[in-house]
DNA sequence: TTGGTTGCAAAATGTTTGCATGACC
DNA sequence: GGTCATGCAAACATTTTGCAACCAA
């Protein structure tokens, strides 16, 4: 279990990216490097999974990947979403600009889209709900990929 | 445990709204009511608290409440989503026209929206997903409420 | 009557927590 | 060295499943 200069650590990404007053561990510079490594958010258990097999000789709790997420969630790095067509939690680091993705109903891939539609959201508000202070959205595409609207 | 006129089927809308091939069965009756009488989407233990508490000399089991929720989803007369702000699935009745919601990232309550912004969505697939077949898509606004945005 | 439905209990799944050990700063 | 993070196991919440008894059609 060396703890010398960790591969994770020569990348510049991370240098720059990382969040101020939290410690600079092994397993959460290895669970940053996944999910900046991904293009779709992933799930506990991907990452887990790509921990375990991407560094056999160490080893991983799962309560680890779930409290690290948490702490960069709470640090402002990543999003944590709950898609429809999923029943767990997917976590993605947050890019500057938001993203939404076309999910395949049958094999549950996700596409992502191109920039995000210019929604009048305050229009959607009724008269009755003027004090409502909106500060995102989420917007999801469900549809069929390619090799599954064949079948 | 009387299984006369049940005050369920005097209800015109479900004798008219009831799905062909699934009986009519007093726990079915039950929930459908339960969900009917909701203006917005409910989770398993809601519907559960509401059976119990509606009907308190009756039994019902939970996996009684999820079988029919199952059931009716594949009627297509409900619908089941995950919002992102809780971590499990809620269920509505599916009305003509759908619905999208203003959820409040403090307390969590929801509100109907007025209708839907007619998005492009076709626009939103790149060239390289022009073979995706949109059936539908979910839009959630988050932001705080009211009586929460103060604190 | 008969196949579909229920209730119960147990299992499966995803996530959180308590606590002693261990690692970062 | 002191604090915070980790690993492990156990708890927890939600959802699913097996099975015998039951009920709607």
């Amino acid at each position: 279990m060396t703890t010398l200069i960790h591969p994770a650590c020569a990348d510049a990404s991370i240098e720059k990216n990382w969040p101020k007053g939290i410690k600079k561990t092994r397993q959460r510079l290895e669970i940053f490097k996944v999910l900046s490594s991904s293009s779709v958010p992933l799930s506990a258990s991907d990452i887990f999974r790509q921990l375990t097999i991407g560094n056999p000789n160490e080893t991983y709790a799962f309560s680890t990947v779930y409290r690290s997420l948490q702490t960069f969630e709470d640090c402002g790095i990543v999003a944590k979403t709950i898609f429809s067509t999923e029943d767990n939690a997917l976590y993605e680091l947050k890019s500057g600009k938001h993203r939404h993705f076309a999910i395949c109903l049958k094999c549950h891939k996700k596409f992502a889209l191109n920039g995000c539609p210019i929604i009048d959201t305050r229009h959607m508000l009724g008269s009755d709900m003027s004090d409502f202070v909106i500060t995102g959205h989420q917007l999801e595409i469900y549809g069929y990929c390619k090799d599954c609207k064949s079948e």
